[in-house]
DNA sequence: GAACGATGCGTGTAAGCACTTGCATTAGGA
DNA sequence: TCCTAATGCAAGTGCTTACACGCATCGTTC
């Protein structure tokens, strides 16, 4: 069993106490990953971060501190202007852009979201609080996307429903990707997110 | 900290050991469903089953060969015959049926899935093959039924892709209902797959 | 250059956990 | 009635792990 980490292997005395912390952060998020809560192991996280495991409780204390840092950090809030700023009308295109940023969030998050899946945690109901929340925050902007077409009677259905479903199909792809690898077309992500929004959009039914 | 099970609590001598060894893999899932694989402890097992610790090594040997064990007891085949026989040719209809079938099964293991979707499963891959087999072998099911309609022009697109987009509606409806419990219209199940239906069949733009 | 703060390093501790073992008990079958 | 297989029970073993502590080292700042 040989692990092959990334991090530089040279003690890093010169290195600001800021960046220890950060170092030990990403480690901790590799490990845990990896691992699991569990399963990650404080060693484990500081060998990773090429750290002493006592530099590692003199920054957090211990692992639950360490463990609620490290999804703090890491689920920051979502800067969804940059998300509206690009939408140009046409619903089509509008659904793509979201899709797109959703599917990017889900992606660079979906350790956490699995996690959060898998703990109904008992103490810490924090953790899927946290990683939840950047994703919660890009429904609600598609539900008031989709209230508005609604409104202008150009969709049908109830908006939050509609919301839930069209968040679904790309919670889908990223939680299942690697279960089902062997569909190739599941590796072209906007290919993917235009059938989404294609089927979202007409269904499946011949016209 | 208390915890209140629902098993008897009357030391069972009398029990056959084919029931003891049910007893310890019920009480295995329940407590792997709560705490994970890794934080389910052998002693925590034995107190839920009402049974000594040393008796679940005398059945089961170790820790692993107990978990391999509660998937493999708890994952048997799908009856697909059953569902076959429901169909009666309109699509809505059948497509219900189906997503219902699919739902009742993603429920009845839906601790299983969330535990297979963590990577951290590092040694047995075994555990995720197993949990998946029945909602692939409905998948299957859902594919071929998808090819005939396509065939016969009823339908559009690629039938694996249509199915696990379809599959994966009722994938999220399983997986997110804890966490999106407050839309109380998930509660509904039934309602929930018409929609479903509805929205993958004609989508969700006004006509 | 002295003081300080951050880190490395090693050692230690207490708890938890998987798993073992020896022995007593009991129910059912011969 | 005796034997056996299944279990309870209690104590124990060895390993892992979170966490603490004291001390040496080195870079920075005054």
């Amino acid at each position: 069993m040989i692990d092959q980490h990334v991090v530089a292997a040279e003690p890093l005395r010169h290195a600001s106490p800021e960046d220890t912390r950060e170092r030990i952060l990403a480690a901790a998020r590799e490990v845990i990953a990896k691992k699991g809560k569990r399963g990650a192991t404080t060693r484990e996280i500081a060998d990773v971060a090429g750290v002493n495991e006592a530099t590692l409780f003199r920054h957090f204390g211990n692992k639950g501190a360490l463990i609620i840092a490290v999804v703090q950090h890491f689920c920051g809030f979502v800067e969804l202007r940059s998300v509206t700023s690009q939408l140009n009308g046409a619903i089509e295109d509008d659904l793509f852009v979201i899709g797109k940023t959703m599917m990017d969030r889900m992606e660079s998050q979906s350790d956490m979201i699995r996690w959060s899946l898998v703990e109904a945690d008992y103490e810490q109901d924090l953790f899927a609080e946290t990683a939840w929340r950047p994703q919660i925050a890009i429904l609600e902007l598609v539900t008031e996307f989709l209230q508005a077409r609604i409104d202008a009677g150009k969709l049908r259905g109830d908006a939050t429903q509609l919301a839930l479903i069209f968040m679904g199909l790309i919670f889908t792809h990223v939680m299942t990707r690697k279960k089902f690898s062997h569909f190739d077309w599941l590796a072209d992500d906007e290919a993917a997110i235009r059938r989404y929004v294609d089927v979202f959009l007409n269904g499946v039914r011949s016209k």
